[in-house]
DNA sequence: TCTTTGTTTAGACATAGTCTAAGCTAGGAT
DNA sequence: ATCCTAGCTTAGACTATGTCTAAACAAAGA
């Protein structure tokens, strides 16, 4: 896995401390944050970083192609530092614990031509939704 | 006459004159209105109903069951009628458009055990990206 | 050094949605 | 018919999330 820093330094893209800071919090697997959460972890090591620094520096990633924006439940938005690795998500209903998984196959080609109106189909994303072990066990 | 009204009135569901307004402004295919166009719409007919009514009346159709609530681009969520009748969505990256489709299988039979993380997987949706026949042309 | 360009910041602003408290309405009991 | 009660509707306050602005700041290049 390609570090999200050294994506980011292909861009011509100038590495601040500020957004040192905000790629550093978000590597890893399964990471899935909002805004706020990266502003509050990265706060822990930059405490004076503004919540502006944070929304630019995440759209800006978003628009290099190095970190997706998802936007599941209509509340936050969540940051996926995963973007060099096509995947798909699996939600917990109970606790909102979001996981990343593969699915075989593509999913356009399962979309009959006859059911693509006439549009140019580029991309397809699945979420999978159902309850993790702890909340199978609290029900 | 009114598929999501009778649908409604199934579950002892009082239909007051607003709760009725609503819900026949949400009759249709393809219909993914907002909170914000359903008000706008409904206002139309009953010029005194109020936005509170339309997001309790809203979210007691999706609790019910019988209106999805669909939230794609974590700007406003958008609703949906079509609860009856499983799809997936192809939305226009251009023009945001949005269209219900029906896929070959069910996408859950497509997630091996091994990329389940021990959970309770029991809907999967869909979401296709592209553009539409007007956005192709523009490009 | 000076200049230019891009970055960061606080706070104002915008939008979407929820909550509250009061008034209203419908239906059941008397 | 009148009263009572539970539920429904309403305006507006409030919260949460995100964008915008203008000024200060920082870095690279001449
Ligand atoms: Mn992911
Ligand atoms: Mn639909
Ligand atoms: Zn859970
Ligand atoms: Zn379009």
């Amino acid at each position: 896995m390609s570090d999200l820093v050294t994506r980011l330094r292909r861009h011509n893209w100038r590495i601040t401390p500020q957004r040192r800071v905000i790629a550093e919090t978000l590597e890893g697997s399964h990471v899935h944050f909002t805004a706020d959460e990266i502003l509050e972890r990265a706060c822990e090591r930059m405490p004076e970083l503004s919540r502006a620094t944070v929304y630019n520096t995440l759209n800006e990633m978003v628009a290099l192609g190095e970190v997706l924006e998802l936007a599941f439940d209509g509340r936050s938005k969540r940051y996926d530092p995963n973007a060099d690795h096509a995947h798909h998500h699996l939600i917990c209903e109970g606790c909102g614990l979001m996981k990343d998984v593969h699915a075989v196959g593509d999913p356009i080609e399962w979309l009959p031509g006859d059911e693509r109106h006439g549009f140019a189909v580029t991309r397809a994303a699945i979420t999978y939704r159902g309850r993790c072990p702890d909340c199978q066990d609290a029900a």
